[in-house]
Order: C-alpha cells, then sequence, then structure tokens
DNA sequence: CATTTATAAATTTTT
DNA sequence: TTTATAAATG
C-alpha cells in the first residue's frame, strides 16, 4: 500500500496498521517511537482521516511539529497541519477559548505561569497574616508545590502533606484556607494556571452537556510519552476516547522522568485494564546505538525490577565501549570535555551531532567559560529560561495589563517598578484602583478623581508608564509595535532596578520585540508564550556567533527524545545522580537511575560519562575545603561495561588511602 | 512609625 | 534572581 510501510519493522508496522480499537505500544529508547507515530498519522491521513479529526499529544510542542512533518511528507498531505497537535496544556488552552464559558470560564482568560502561581499563593498567604515574624508557615513555592501535587496526582491534601512534606503538617488548616482563597482569587481575576487548564479540560469532556460534543471531535486520540502523563491526563484522555475515537498511548516506563510533576508510568502500566481489548504492542529493538552502549543502558536499569519487561536489542553494528572518566576536579572535567568534543569534531563529526548532558541547570556553569574561552559555540537547553528573567517578566506584565486589565499579579510587578513604591504601597495601589473590576485601567490612565494617591517620588516613572500603556490601549495596535512602545518606557525603569546589567536586558526587550512579530495578536502572543516558551538560547537568536555549527548543551529532561552522535554526560556523581535532593524515597532514587538511563540513550556512536574526583564547595561561609566525590552508585556495578579513564590528578584522589578518608565524608 | 532600599544567602528537573 | 534582615527615609 504505502512503499514506507516496508522499511518498517513487523512490530512497528503493526502499530502503524493497527485499526478499529485501543492501542498501547511500549517503546524503549532508540526503538523508532517518533517515527512510528509519525507514520501512523500518515497512514490514518491517506486513509481519508480528516486531520482535525487527529488529536496528537506531546510534551512539547516542537515534538509536535516535528511528527506531524514527518507525517506530512510520508502522507504527501498537506493537511498534516491541520491535526490537532501540542501539548496538553496548550491543546486545552485552544479548546477553552472556544468552549470555556460551558465550564464558567469567562473569554480573554490569562495563563499564570509557575510563577505567578507562586506569586498569587503569596499574596494570599500574606494577605491572611500567616507570613508574619515568628511564624514558621509554609512559603510560596511549598504552597505552591502542594497544590500542584494534590491536583496532579489527584490526592487528598492530608495524604500529599503527610508522605512529602510533613513538616507543615501543623499548619494544615491554614494551608486549606490559603487554597480556598487562591481558587476563589484565580476566578475573579479571569486567570488560570497550569493545573486548571487541565481541570477544565476534563471537566468539560466528562460534563454529560459538552462531552459528547467534545468527544465527537476526534477519531483518532495519539498520546506521545505515555509514561510522564499524570491522574488529571490520564483521566482527559479516557474521557476523549469512546467507541470511534481510538486511543493510540505510546511510552517507556523505563524513562518515566516526571514524577516530580506528577507524572507516573502506572498509567501507563494500567492501560491494558483501563481499556479493555487494547491491543499491546512492544518494540525493543534499538536502532540507535552501538551494541556497548545498549549494554551499558541494559546493565543499569536491569536493576530496577517493575514495569513491562524489555531489555533492548542492538541493530547497528559498532564496537566502541563507553568510557567512564574520573576526573581530578571541576576544570579537569571542562578541558577533558572540551578536548574530546574537539576530537570528534577532527575526525568528522560536526558539533551539532554532539551533546553534553547534566541532571540541572547549572551544572554546565564551569564548562560554558571553558567553551567560551575556546570558542566553541553552543547552545543550553534547560535551565534559566528567558521567560524568568526579571525584567521580561516586568515588559510582559505591561502587556497582561492590557489584555486582561484584572490581572492582578501583572499590576503587582508594574506597580512595584515604580520608585518610592515596595510592596505595602503596591497592595495599596491595587486595592484602591478597584484590580477586580476591568475599569482598573481607565481608572490608572485617566485623570479624574478616582485615581489613587501616589507616592511623589514616583511621579517621573508614573508619567512614563502611563504614556506609553495608553499609547497601546486597542486592538489596532501590532504586538512587536507595543512590546517596541513599552520597552522605551522601562529604559530608566530598568536602569535604576537592575544597575550595571540594563544593556543586556534592553537586549532582551529587543528579542521580545522580535519574537512579536510573528503573532498577530496580543494576546495569541502572551498565550503562546506562557505555554510555549522558547526553551533554548538557540530557540531565540537563531545560532550563536553566526556559526552554522555548534555543541548542543542540556540538562537530561530537555535531551528527552533527542538523539546524538557523541553524547558527553558530565557530573555522574552521587549526590548529582542521584541528586542530593531525591535522596527521600526509594521512588525518588529509581527516577534518578531511570535519567540516567535516558541520558545514556541519547547516544549513537560515542558515549563518554564522567565525574569530579575532588569538587571545591563553600557550603558554609569561609568555608574552603574540597570533598570528594564518588561515581554514581547507579555505574558501580555496571563499571564493568565502560571503559575506565583517570584524568588530570585523578590518579591521586583514587590512591586507596585517599579513597578511604574521603569516604569519611560522604 | 511604616515603608523603602540596601545587603547578604541560597537555588533540581518543567508544562 | 528571589528572600530574610538591617539601615535609611519620608
Amino acid at each position: 500500500m504505502f512503499s514506507w510501510l516496508e522499511e518498517l519493522n513487523p512490530e512497528q508496522r503493526r502499530a502503524v496498521l493497527h485499526d478499529g480499537g485501543h492501542l498501547l505500544i511500549v517503546a524503549g529508547a532508540g526503538s523508532g517511537k517518533t517515527r512510528t507515530l509519525a507514520c501512523r498519522v500518515a497512514r490514518l491521513l491517506a486513509n481519508g482521516t480528516r486531520p482535525e479529526r487527529i488529536l496528537l499529544l506531546t510534551f512539547s510542542r516542537r515534538a509536535a511539529r516535528e511528527m506531524l512533518h514527518r507525517a506530512g511528507q510520508l502522507a504527501e498531505a498537506e493537511g498534516a497541519r491541520r491535526v490537532w497537535g501540542g501539548t496538553f496544556h496548550a491543546v486545552a488552552n485552544r479548546l477553552l477559548r472556544q468552549h470555556g464559558a460551558a465550564v464558567g470560564l469567562r473569554s480573554g482568560f490569562t495563563v499564570l505561569d509557575q510563577g505567578d502561581n507562586a506569586d498569587l499563593l503569596g499574596l494570599v498567604r500574606h494577605d491572611l497574616g500567616l507570613g508574619e515574624k515568628g511564624r514558621r508557615f509554609p512559603k510560596k513555592d511549598t504552597l505552591s508545590s502542594i497544590y500542584s501535587r494534590m491536583v496532579n496526582a489527584q490526592e487528598k491534601l492530608v495524604d500529599v502533606v503527610e508522605r512529602s512534606y510533613p513538616w507543615c503538617r501543623d499548619d494544615l488548616d491554614g494551608i486549606k484556607e490559603v487554597f480556598a482563597r487562591y481558587v476563589a482569587r484565580k476566578r475573579a481575576r479571569n486567570v488560570v494556571d497550569y493545573d486548571d487548564l487541565l481541570l477544565y479540560w476534563r471537566a468539560l469532556a466528562t460534563s454529560t452537556t459538552t462531552g459528547p460534543f467534545l468527544r465527537s471531535g476526534f477519531d483518532h486520540i495519539l498520546v506521545d510519552e505515555f509514561q510522564d502523563t499524570n491522574a488529571v491526563q490520564a483521566d482527559i484522555v479516557a474521557s476523549m476516547a469512546g467507541p470511534g475515537a481510538w486511543v493510540a498511548a505510546v511510552g517507556d516506563d523505563a524513562q518515566a522522568i516526571y514524577g516530580f510533576r506528577s507524572g507516573s508510568a502506572r498509567h501507563m502500566l494500567e492501560f491494558p485494564e483501563r481499556y479493555p481489548g487494547a491491543e499491546i504492542v512492544t518494540l525493543d529493538r534499538n536502532y540507535r546505538s552501538t551494541p556497548p552502549i545498549v549494554a551499558a543502558a541494559n546493565a543499569v536499569i536491569a536493576e530496577s525490577n517493575d514495569g513491562f519487561a524489555k531489555c533492548l536489542r542492538a541493530v547497528r553494528p559498532g564496537e566502541e565501549r563507553p568510557a567512564l572518566a574520573s576526573c581530578a576536579d571541576e576544570l579537569a572535567q571542562s578541558t577533558f570535555v572540551c578536548d574530546s568534543v574537539l576530537e570528534h569534531r577532527e575526525r568528522g563529526v560536526p558539533l551539532r551531532q554532539q551533546a553534553v548532558l547534566f541532571r540541572t541547570g547549572h551544572h554546565s556553569d564551569g564548562l560554558e567559560l571553558e567553551l567560551a574561552r575556546r570558542n566553541i559555540p553552543f547552545v543550553k537547553y534547560g535551565g534559566l529560561k528567558f521567560l524568568e528573567g526579571a525584567h521580561v517578566k516586568d515588559l510582559l506584565s505591561l502587556l497582561r495589563i492590557l489584555e486582561n486589565p484584572s490581572d492582578e499579579l501583572a499590576w503587582l510587578r508594574v506597580l512595584g517598578l515604580l520608585e518610592g513604591v515596595g510592596p505595602a504601597t503596591t497592595r495599596r495601589l491595587i486595592d484602591e484602583l478597584g484590580v477586580a473590576e476591568a475599569e482598573a485601567l481607565t481608572r490608572f490612565l485617566g485623570d479624574g478623581g478616582d485615581r489613587p494617591r501616589f507616592p511623589t517620588a514616583s511621579a517621573t516613572d508614573l508619567a512614563a508608564v502611563r504614556d506609553a500603556l495608553a499609547d497601546c490601549v486597542g486592538d489596532d495596535v501590532p504586538p512587536a509595535a507595543q512590546v517596541e512602545r513599552l520597552g522605551r518606557a522601562c529604559v530608566p525603569l530598568f536602569a535604576r532596578r537592575y544597575p550595571g546589567t540594563s544593556s543586556v536586558r534592553l537586549a532582551d526587550l529587543e528579542q521580545l520585540r522580535a519574537m512579536a512579530t510573528a503573532y498577530p495578536s496580543r494576546s495569541r502572543f502572551l498565550a503562546e508564550l506562557t505555554l510555549d516558551p522558547p526553551s533554548a538560547t538557540g530557540d531565540l537568536a537563531g545560532p550563536p556567533h553566526l556559526d552554522d555549527d555548534w555543541l548542543v548543551l542540556s540538562t537530561i529532561h530537555s535531551a528527552k527524545g533527542g538523539e546524538w552522535q557523541v553524547v558527553h554526560l558530565i557530573h555522574a556523581s552521587d549526590g548529582n545522580i542521584p541528586s542530593d535532593m531525591a535522596l527521600g524515597s526509594a521512588k525518588e532514587v529509581e527516577e534518578e537511575r531511570r535519567l540516567l538511563y535516558v541520558a545514556l540513550t541519547r547516544a549513537r556512536d560515542t558515549l563518554v560519562v564522567s565525574y569530579p574526583m575532588r569538587y571545591y564547595v563553600r557550603r558554609h561561609v569561609l568555608d574552603d575545603v574540597h570533598t570528594y566525590g564518588q561515581r554514581s552508585r547507579f555505574l558501580t556495578r555496571s563499571a564493568s561495561v565502560f571503559d575506565t579513564v583517570s584524568v588530570g590528578e585523578a590518579q591521586l584522589a583514587e590512591d586507596p588511602v585517599i579513597g578511604e578518608v574521603a569516604a569519611l565524608w560522604l
């Protein structure tokens, strides 16, 4: 029927052709999962399914785009771009813009990101007087985590607190009160947080009035990375499914790494019960990596025992064993990695085919310095993001005020920017502006008697902000022009607030303006930015230094789904992988093991794992000692599948006596 | 006296 | 880059 079907293996073909029922594809790392899914979409399109009746849920917008692009090529169909594709949150946003009224959502709502959500909880916390001196009430970020866990895992508050936040158990009543007010406040201000997007979608899908209508819109629901879905997402999929709307879920329980976000492979393991009669296809042939790399990955995951049994079978040839390098210290590691990267490039592997992976964003700090020193271009995925910069948030807040004048958090930021206005005055102003009502903006802009009194010191700033906002009201000014106008007003404010760094920040504003040119309206710009934030430094300005080749640096989480010819995994020491923060329970430790597994399975031909023996830490003030690092506990028993190397003075540190002493530190 | 501003300390992973 | 504490300010 299709020539490309011939190129699939029998299991892949079965997954692509399966019809008339639900389907679970248990797809090991490198087993051609993306390709299978893309082929399935192409097959559906070619068989006459209308693209807008296919729903493709992926983990990032980028993943959806790539998959649909491939499907479009295969099916030679223009329509692939009309497939509903994106993350759960982005699709929820789209659906709710259309049908939100059915679940009590007013149109024009704005979306709170993680930070906003914590800030609003902080506001409520303050209003209730729970933050006062002498009281030890959970902080806003803790509250945010508890809330999110409760919602996404669908667990009772008591249970969440008992299990994961036992030190907060005395404040249960206070927490309940905060949450109640938080929920009410969101409603009143017409804002939704990430969790709400899912909850409203589920409500829409399970309601007896809107549910059937919603379900009738889709013939096929494809879900990628199913092992990372949370309880609400699993419910959503189930409630969208039915006879005539078939679910095809793809996942690998060995790669479940989003437990901290309440994702759980449980939903994947329970798929057969939830969808009786579902077809289950297992893909365990690894087309990505050489046999020694697959062996290393298998060795690491073998010690975890639950889940769908699958041991990857390598298909490609190759002899080169992965390396495990103990480095004298971080500097030695950076030097070693740079040398290795350049060496591979000499041998013909372009930088783009090489990646350096790590557990947390700042693990690459040292390496970034060395790369810069040697003029090796790179882009970094994960870690601190563009949108998290305070100045970017400031400008976006100005836009948000224009979009939704009840957006209290936006007001909070903007008012606090003015000279002489601190937290207390901000609150008073928000109160007197009557931010709950849409007239707040007119009240702020107009010079009628109902405008609140501002501190005298703020006069200049105030005038600048007011004039800029006034110029942007209405829909006739293009988003980019608004960013430009508002940014101009911010120049003096930023110079005062962010001394020394304001030129960098102004460059970011220009960046933001350039991004805005791609959007037809302010509302689209804001929504898409929060739901699909630029994930890498490179998403913004294109390749750095105008080079056409660059090295990829990425957190392991952000590397999910990626593959490179050469992969360096750095800081693979105990305390980093597994992270010290994750030693609370066996479950968390197992997730760290899977994280390592994900990292190892990104490599095609060459895998180099390294860790520094010596850490210079300043754990406490005036502490200038170093401690000794040990290789990750996950790499001790599987060490035989690696070639071990020592770099720098590492030989010294591996001295048996010093090693013994080092153990005392750990 | 309340509030703002200056100073120092600590920071997983992300839709 | 936020957040607790201290000094400065209106």
